[in-house]
DNA sequence: TAGGATAGTGACAGCGACTGACAATATGTT
DNA sequence: AACATATTGTCAGTCGCTGTCACTATCCTA
């Protein structure tokens, strides 16, 4: 195998965190990322399809790794507890990036165009969600709705977590459960 | 009052559908759109924020519907009940607009740049809907998830009743309702 | 150790989306 | 008829993104 090309893109994406921060997203240019990272534009757009994109890297991993945990759950797991078993085995990754995606959640929260694209990340992540959930024996209709319902309750979950870490995401996840449960009836 | 301009909006929008749907929406130009509008492509994007919201009109005005037909809902009804009463309300208009909806629906499916635009709007109406959880008195966190869980279960029984038209709205709402109960359980 | 296959990069030209600025025109008001 | 206001045309320019071709760095094999 010839060279890498694995530290051009680290430094790609690690240029694009920090001139997003610095500067914002709209006057940053893609030349000057690419500057930044010691590589032409042209190098840039061959790594990630867009501008937004090198800020959005690992999440078709992150979405394998769900869908492992889904598979992985025991059998007689409804389809949310299946779900919510995948999340919870998760908790330490997230703990683990939590210094990486903290900072860029900050640059994602004034950019529309960012959080657009967050919005198709976390589609994607639901439909590994709901064909994991396929693979269980679960109807079409009934497993994408309870992946919606799932990554919804996830995302609610989560949001406490990062307001409340004292407390550990599988407790909030249950409370969250909980509350789903309150809403319905 | 000036001229008003509504007439070159329409008329934008419209050529836009039309050449999304003839040529697809990458070999369709702006240029070219606000030609065969008999306008300039300066004037297009006064109309419009970019290519994608020509196809996306009227979002806002269908949040406000929703949003008073929330605030409408009786005051004894629960978050998830009172959001339900509000898609009850607007299946005449969803039934009324079909004509023009449903071509759009095929072009946006071959299309992922309009797919991640839908994903914001769709966005954009759970906001509208949680805000209007929150004038009902809910609390904060409740309200953004409830108006989550509800978009979803929306979503859901829209999929069913494109599919299966026989049926009412309402009747499919309510086989949504009793599926969440059933998941969330 | 030389030679070739493979993957990554640079250089360059070009298209199309989108914006700022200023002048021109059409409508409604006094 | 003069004026105010909203819309449009024109033009120039920036930036995101792509196709193409030549070049180079790594690894495998003979």
């Amino acid at each position: 195998m010839p060279r890498s090309g694995k530290e051009a893109r680290g430094r790609l994406q690690q240029a694009t965190l920090e001139l997003f921060q610095q500067q914002g997203y709209d006057a940053t240019t893609t030349a000057e990322i690419a500057a930044r990272a010691g590589v032409t534009e042209r190098t840039f757009f061959r790594h990630f399809a867009d501008k937004r994109e090198a800020l959005f890297d690992g999440e078709e991993a992150f979405r394998d790794i769900l869908r492992e945990a889904v598979a992985a759950a025991p059998q007689d797991m409804s389809p949310l507890e299946a779900l919510f078993h995948a999340f919870r085995s998760v908790e330490p990754l997230l703990q683990r990036n939590r210094p990486f995606t903290e900072p860029r959640q900050k640059v994602i929260a004034d950019t529309p165009a960012l959080q657009e694209r967050v919005l198709t990340k976390i589609a994607n992540l639901t439909v590994g969600l709901s064909n994991a959930l396929l693979k269980r024996g679960v109807e079409e209709g009934t497993a994408a709705f309870a992946a919606q319902i799932g990554m919804a309750t996830f995302a609610h979950a989560t949001r406490a977590w990062l307001a409340d870490p004292t407390t550990d995401l599988s407790a909030h996840l249950a409370k969250s459960h909980a509350e789903l449960r309150r809403l319905s009836t």
